[in-house]
DNA sequence: CACTTGAAAATTTGATCATATTCTAGACGG
DNA sequence: CCGTCTAGAATATGATCAAATTTTCAAGTG
């Protein structure tokens, strides 16, 4: 059971079995009081120094319901939540130590986004996607990610094609180690880099949208499957990248996506 | 205190002037109580007769935010609210008779499907799209539409064709009567229609909520130039699916979607 | 007698609102 | 023109009521 309060950030990895915000201790873990919650980033990793580091500039507070929506979404993004598990506002009231007005716009944007789901009585939990529903998530990731990415290539800087090796070099040593958590992040990663590179904000919009429809479903078949033929065609994309070529960047892309969802229909299937 | 409940789908139609909630009349107008509000179309065109009808079976509270939701919602996607326009929260409690937590939602949700923009001053307003914009719209819709009238006319009933020739023939008397309203009505039931046809429940979500980023703007560009040489390409799509060829059903709707979007796109740029 | 079934009580959760607190923008005075 | 102040708008909480789920318990059935 958890025991220590690392600020909302942190802490709900402990979740992730049963209905959250039932079967666990009660904390008097609390969200950050007003003084505390202080500027963090809109997208998604959240930094590891919470500490008194809101130096000077830039300290901005951030609402709650924004945090709540945040590591809502990392939770769901990265299959801390399993599919079909219920999501119960009282649960995140309690669990997070924040008012339920807060809570419930994280959840109505989250359901929204596709990311939960609606059950007709009031309730939400997360979605568990069926074979048709892979279908469509392919059909879309493929008629988005290769317009992304070469938007991407067109727009590269030296810069960027650095940023992207690094996250690529810490995807292949999680492969290695079959580290199924720092894969699903820097894979995210990866594909994050790619769609901020490409400057089309809705384009991205939608296409980030994408992936919180089937994190919970990945991480189950990447747990199942090992790590090991998880793919990674991020090899040919960079060389297209760095050779200036958009047409090809959007190419190895597109191998990418479909053999990464279609691996993951297969697997699916196969339960 | 409130006299009469139309129950909130009627009312709103008092705004579109300027920032809503604010310079209104303030009408007695009030979200129907608990034992009144009822069953309703999750989607989208409300029924005009709310009266005492809920006979027996069905009858299911419907609730206030997602009322609320579905009204703003119509407002933005048929142009009620122009681009630019501020939207508060306390002017739609008050507008609505209300309370501020289901209002808060509702806002969520549109703000998250690119419906509303958060103004980073707490503020909230329609969206202005730039050209970059546009351009971005179209890909997207070039790339979804087609797909989704190729399964439709996979899908095509005989009561379908006939529904959809129904909804064209009054956008016809629309276009020629100048009505740009009921245009704009009927020209995305007609899409509607084609979505549910294909019964793809995720690219459906998608391709929906790209309307709401254009419709206020779709509003003000019809509104400059009338109804006469507005798009209608979807007397040859209709033969197409009669025909229950897919191909050309996809290739009419990509016409038709790109010679609106364009069309669009120049009349903005005009000014 | 074991087992299912059913209905009412008890409990949990969702929906809504009223209210307190915090911010923001614009008015006002220097 | 710039800093200060104030009305009003947004954020957040907790209380309250309604709805749904679970539990309880006993009667009915094979």
């Amino acid at each position: 059971m958890p025991e220590r309060n690392f600020g909302v950030i942190n802490l709900i990895k402990f979740w992730r079995y049963g209905n959250i915000g039932l079967h666990q201790a009660r904390e008097n873990v609390q969200l950050g009081t007003h003084n505390e919650a202080r500027f963090a980033q809109m997208t998604s990793t959240a930094r590891a120094e919470p500490g008194p580091t809101y130096a000077d500039e830039n300290i901005q507070r951030i609402p709650i319901h924004q945090q709540v929506y945040q590591q809502l979404r990392e939770l769901i993004l990265f299959g801390e939540l399993t599919p079909g598990q219920p999501v119960t506002i009282q649960g995140l009231v309690s669990e997070l130590g924040a008012g339920m007005t807060p809570v419930r716009e994280a959840i109505r944007r989250l359901t929204s986004e596709g990311a939960l789901e609606f059950q007709g009585n009031r309730r939400v939990c997360v979605p568990t996607p069926d074979a048709s529903s892979i279908e469509e998530l392919i059909v879309a990731r493929r008629a988005l990610e290769p317009e992304l990415a070469a938007r991407a290539a067109r727009n590269a800087t030296a810069q960027d094609i650095r940023i992207l090796n690094e996250i690529d070099l810490r995807l292949d040593q999680a492969i290695a180690k079959g580290d199924v958590g720092t894969y699903l992040r820097e894979n995210y990663a990866f594909h994050a880099k790619l769609y901020e590179m490409a400057k089309s904000p809705i384009l991205t919009e939608i296409a980030d949208g994408l992936w919180l429809r089937f994190g919970p479903s990945l991480r189950v078949v990447c747990g199942r499957m090992g790590t090991q033929n998880l793919p990674d065609q991020h090899k040919e994309m960079m060389d297209a990248l760095r050779a200036g070529d958009a047409e090809r960047t959007a190419k190895a892309i597109e191998d990418d996506v479909v053999q990464g969802m279609e691996q993951m229909r297969q697997a699916m299937e196969m339960r």
